[in-house]
DNA sequence: TGACAAACGTCAATGTATTGACGTACCATA
DNA sequence: TATGGTACGTCAATACATTGACGTTTGTCA
């Protein structure tokens, strides 16, 4: 026997009114607050003997990339870090002062300058830093399967997405 | 029949040194870097109408909290925040002058200043920043399952505690 | 009780982050 | 080939974040 037709289901609540989504996306955002400050005083601590922040730490990270072989120029490595590239332009002028990295005019694009780790910022880089950096990972991680890394790497790269959306449309 | 006792396995590479393990802490840390900046710039963003940044709606967030009803010592709040005093006294300063809160002498310890929101704080909170926030968070966890969001939340807490040991035992 | 360590909050110095504004250089199109 | 739009990098102003240092208050233990 034919039903008559019924009006589709009505969303009562609207997603974003959910109150138990809410409550858990608040608990979300709140920790990961907190692993942002955390990340910047522990991060930072653990390579203060080399004279290196965590910025500073992202930075040489993406320089030592095989990909960056020939430099990045300010635009390429705001972009790849996610910051401004005003911001960067104050980072780079430290570490050009502390010999870590070197900055040339670009050849093609007379607006651009490409910057380079100097041999002393690699061997500081491979030297120091990473046997540090890689103590630390060993800690931070610590009771963390690979499926749990993974995991954990899947859900920060969704919430990237998200915040880039966010950020593009504001 | 028996075997001849042969020697435990002996673990070659230290966890610390694990090259698949140390690629993925760094995917995930690099991706908590980016997050972490991505949250400061879109969260601010999104309160930027009200006058209100991502650390001040961190501070109301607190304080609009039944537990801190009778209000927050500046110590209170940076522990809960996980930033340090030093850095509080200034967010808070500012957010005095907004008139969003009120600091009150203690009366049983002399030392401390007890923070509450005014009830224009309180106003600006629920009226205006709130509903932004839930705009905020449903577009943050668009594509999230409450499973997700429940996994997540407990990745971080994990992060967190072992980045709270290391911060307490450099 | 009197002295001394420890805790509370702030000041100062430094580094990181944002947006807005600006000069220089590139480039596409009229 | 001029000319306007856009991209590159930096300067300036403001807000966060850290550590170190300091004066005030508290509380404990000789």
């Amino acid at each position: 026997m034919a039903q008559p037709t019924s009006p589709p289901p009505i969303e009562l609540v609207p997603d974003n009114e959910d109150p138990v989504r809410m409550a858990l996306a608040n608990r979300v955002f709140f920790r990961l607050y907190q692993c942002a400050n955390l990340l910047h005083k522990t991060g930072s601590r653990a390579l203060e003997a080399d004279g290196l922040t965590t910025q500073q730490w992202a930075v040489l990270g993406a320089l030592s990339r095989p990909e960056a072989a020939e430099g990045m120029t300010v635009n390429e490595l705001a972009r790849y870090l996610m910051v401004s590239r005003q911001n960067l332009s104050g980072v780079l002028r430290r570490m050009e002062a502390n010999g870590h990295l070197a900055g040339t005019a670009d050849e093609r694009d007379k607006r651009a300058r490409r910057i380079t780790m100097t041999p002393w910022g690699r061997e500081v880089w491979e030297r120091r830093a990473l046997p540090r950096i890689h103590g630390y990972y060993g800690r931070a991680v610590d009771g963390f399967t690979e499926d749990d890394l993974t995991h954990t790497l899947h859900y920060l790269l969704e919430l990237l997405d998200n915040m880039t959306a966010i950020d593009a449309q504001p």
